[in-house]
RNA sequence: GGCUCCGUAGUCCAAUGGGCAAGAUAUCUGGCUGUUAACCAGGUGAUGAUCGUUCGAAUCGGUCCGGAGCCGCCA
């Protein structure tokens, strides 16, 4: 039986089994209390000499932290005991003796991080990894509601989705090859014949981005839509988002509280979320002392200063042109700036997605990449798209891990990923 | 790509301005019948690599290797 519903069911003196890990133990002569753990929580064996086999008070004696047990024994209420119930063991058996565990109280991050494999048993990052899964969960049901198809694009590929970002490139048989970025133009494709679709494929960036919110591996949930524009665009986004704070508020309470986030936080996530244009967020942050003219692109600081006293997220509007990627719609109310908008965390947590209009027209397309003097060749079979009855269309794309570290209020996206990707670090 | 910092037992760390490498924790041995990452006694175990300065280097300088933080780029 679980540990949670040993507690939760709570009749004294009934036997019980359960089994897991050695979580804390300690002995003192004749008794042994042996602090169990399992996926569901902790409780405390009390091993005595007197009541159980010899070799049973032996092993228990002898386990160190994290072998694996089984114990049964009666359920019993105890002020002492950590969680207010403990089994009084009538038999403890240990699964597999464990050596010494490197994994100690006063740590540091590096040696952490060099145990990541040991590291993922503890109780903050099984919630962590706890609330992903129901994250992920919350938004497939959402999208599925919403007539949303879930496709799976390549990850292998030989062009790059946007000029700028650097790529891992490999040999594929002879020829040269990435490692994808961005589903994006594949989803575009696909948006003629599913009309609305969405993949959650990893992402990769070869750029030495040391900061708290890169990995140079993560998680992309991407959306795309034929028939919407850049307005529907973001409605999608803020109904998903919000969809995805709520069922983590729902189910994942415990887990919530063991990493110290508060649920009244995640129930302030709900739509509509404010919009502000590009030029907007420039009047206010020079009112905030920070001197910024158009045309300059908003950095941590900036989206920080934006984001930092909100409780829900903020979507950013109209980007100027040359911030921004050749494949964005063309904002005829203003043509300095594209059909765009990306979201922000509040709480200075910053962007969680990229989304746009994408443009349509194949003659512009054409133009923006001979001006920026990207290679036509690689992206032949996107700009095909326009030619075989091109409708308006946008997307956007979501990075998991980024959600996963606003909605746990993490330090650093390492710890919302169990095996971290960073330019510094490929093991374990 | 730019700037800054750090490498001492398994781990966390101390060593005034160049002079016996200290402590904690883990582990091991012994003790303890109610612990709360227990307590008491004892044992094992360390200066990232290399070149240099010096009577003498954990400490000063160079090079290399490894890691951390901030910015840019982005999700």
């Amino acid at each position: 039986m679980h540990i949670a519903d040993v507690a939760r069911s709570g009749r004294e003196g009934s036997e019980y089994s359960i089994r897991g890990w050695i979580y804390r133990t300690r002995s003192s002569g004749s008794i042994v209390f042996s602090v169990i753990r399992d996926e569901t929580g902790i409780m405390q064996c009390t091993v005595k000499k007197s009541d159980v086999a010899q070799e049973d008070f032996a092993g228990a004696q002898k386990a160190l932290i994290e072998s694996s047990v089984e114990c049964s024994g009666l359920l019993k209420k105890d002020e002492r005991a950590p969680g207010g119930f403990e089994l009084r063991a009538t038999s403890f058996h240990v699964v597999s003796f464990a050596e010494p565990f490197p994994i100690t109280a006063n740590q540091s991050e590096p040696f952490l991080l060099d145990n990541r494999h040991l590291w993922i048993r503890s109780r903050e990052q099984t919630a962590v990894m706890k609330i992903k899964e129901t994250l992920l969960q919350g938004a497939r049901t959402w999208f599925r509601e919403n007539d949303f198809f879930e496709v799976t694009p390549p990850i292998l590929t030989t062009n790059a989705c946007e000029g700028g970002t650097t790529l891992f490139s490999l040999k594929y048989f002879g020829q040269d090859a990435y490692l994808s970025q961005s589903a994006q133009m594949y989803l575009e494709a696909m948006t003629a014949s599913l009309e609305k679709v969405f993949a959650v494929t990893p992402s990769f960036r070869a750029e030495k981005s040391r900061t708290p919110r890169h990995l140079t591996e993560y998680w992309h949930m991407e959306g795309e839509e034929a028939w919407v524009g850049n307005e529907g665009n973001m409605k999608i986004q803020e109904e998903l988002v919000s969809a995805i704070a709520s069922s983590v508020a729902k189910e994942r309470k415990d887990d919530l509280a063991l990493i110290g986030r508060k649920v009244d936080d995640l129930k302030a996530v709900e739509p509509p979320f404010e919009r502000i244009t590009y030029e907007r967020a420039i009047e206010l942050l020079n009112g905030k002392g920070k001197e910024m003219s158009f045309g300059d692109d908003l950095g941590t600081d900036e989206e920080r200063l934006l984001t930092e006293e909100l409780a829900a997220p903020i979507f950013v509007t109209n980007f100027p042109k040359s911030l921004k990627a050749f494949y964005m719609k063309d904002n005829e109310d203003d043509l300095r700036t594209y059909k765009c908008a990306d979201m922000l965390a509040p709480e200075g947590f910053g962007e969680i997605i990229g989304g746009s209009e994408r443009e349509t027209d194949y003659g512009k397309l054409i133009r923006r990449m001979e001006e920026q003097k990207i290679p036509l060749e690689p992206y032949r079979w996107y700009l095909d798209l326009r030619k075989y009855g091109s409708v308006q269309h946008s997307g956007f794309g979501l990075g998991i891990e980024r959600v996963v570290r606003w909605i746990c209020k993490l330090e650093h996206i390492r710890d919302a990923t169990p095996f971290p990707r960073t330019p510094s670090r490929i093991y374990p």
